[in-house]
DNA sequence: TTAAACTTTCGGGACTTATTGAAAGTACGA
DNA sequence: TCGTACTTTCAATAAGTCCCGAAAGTTTAA
């Protein structure tokens, strides 16, 4: 059964946009109690040594997990973040740095060489991008706190808002 | 300029698992005053027939780009929905269709192929389970609820609750 | 019913991304 | 300092995705 998670899983990063080799490694940490060394990935998945690395270090800069060092003993163990509202802040912090912050540089460039113009076509491109950048600037901000915040209250007071 | 805002805008999508193309096409559509026929995309973007038609039907599956036909002409016009909240809207539906559903359907399903199993194992393996699916429910009706609103109040109050 | 105007599908090639495996690098203990 | 145990890098290759263009399908007007 674990197995299956694992592919599975593994499957569904492929739609989130997240290799599929380092969604089976993000599973196959998160279930046993007990942390994996390299090779135990290695073994675990079929993978080759240059691959289970990459994606181990992949994980551990999205936060998702940790190294773990044993005193007396040279290997390296990895282990999952298991409490599911860190895995949504890093996942929310992530997804920032990836997809709002480079959608609003790309907005704001084209603005400000629009500025110049004065055509009624320069005027309405620069108002929709403007429309458009604060709206992600917004959103920005708002994965920004959600990603900050510590209690795991927040997504439950969203909702008695909406 | 605006040529500019399209190729950027299509390396961005690249960045957000939307193919090249899609993104550009939606970014020919969100700045011109007009609707355009799948000939000038063509030639705007100088792609093929089949890559605009296949894209062009995603956008709309998206619900992001509207169809629109002119009385007494044949050929189809196409235009981009304008309104940032409702785009966003429209992305916090397809992403919760993408991402959130499937992975509470792998997240049961594993559930439930557990359920006989009594060793401590399979108990702590359901347990692990069980709060990544109650969490990945909650953000489903979060994104239900923000996809389903009607004002573009929403974010912005959100925002005071952080 | 047919031709014309337009849309959709799909096989194959181009391009992009992921993975391997071996070589190089690093750190530790003797 | 060296050997060992481990980690990291990287060039080659495999896998996956995207796009073209031609052929097939559909709708409309005559």
């Amino acid at each position: 059964m674990r197995r299956r998670f694992i592919t599975q899983w593994g499957a569904l990063g492929t739609q989130w946009g997240i290799n599929r080799t380092m969604a089976m490694i993000h599973a196959l940490l998160l279930v046993p109690e007990r942390e994996l060394s390299t090779d135990e990935v290695m073994e675990e998945l079929d993978i080759s040594r240059g691959n289970a690395n990459t994606n181990l270090r992949e994980l551990i800069d999205w936060r998702l997990v940790e190294r773990m060092v044993r005193l007396g003993e040279r290997r390296e163990y990895f282990a999952a973040e298991k409490d599911v509202w860190k895995i949504f802040c890093m996942v929310a912090r992530e997804r920032k740095r990836r997809e709002t912050e480079p959608a609003r540089k790309v907005l704001d460039a084209c603005i400000r060489e629009t500025e110049s113009g004065d055509s009624p076509e320069a005027r309405e491109f620069r108002r929709e991008l403007t429309a458009l950048s604060d709206f992600v600037a917004l959103a920005n901000t708002v994965m920004e706190k959600v990603a900050a915040a510590e209690q795991n209250r927040v997504l439950p007071r969203i909702l008695k808002v909406l």
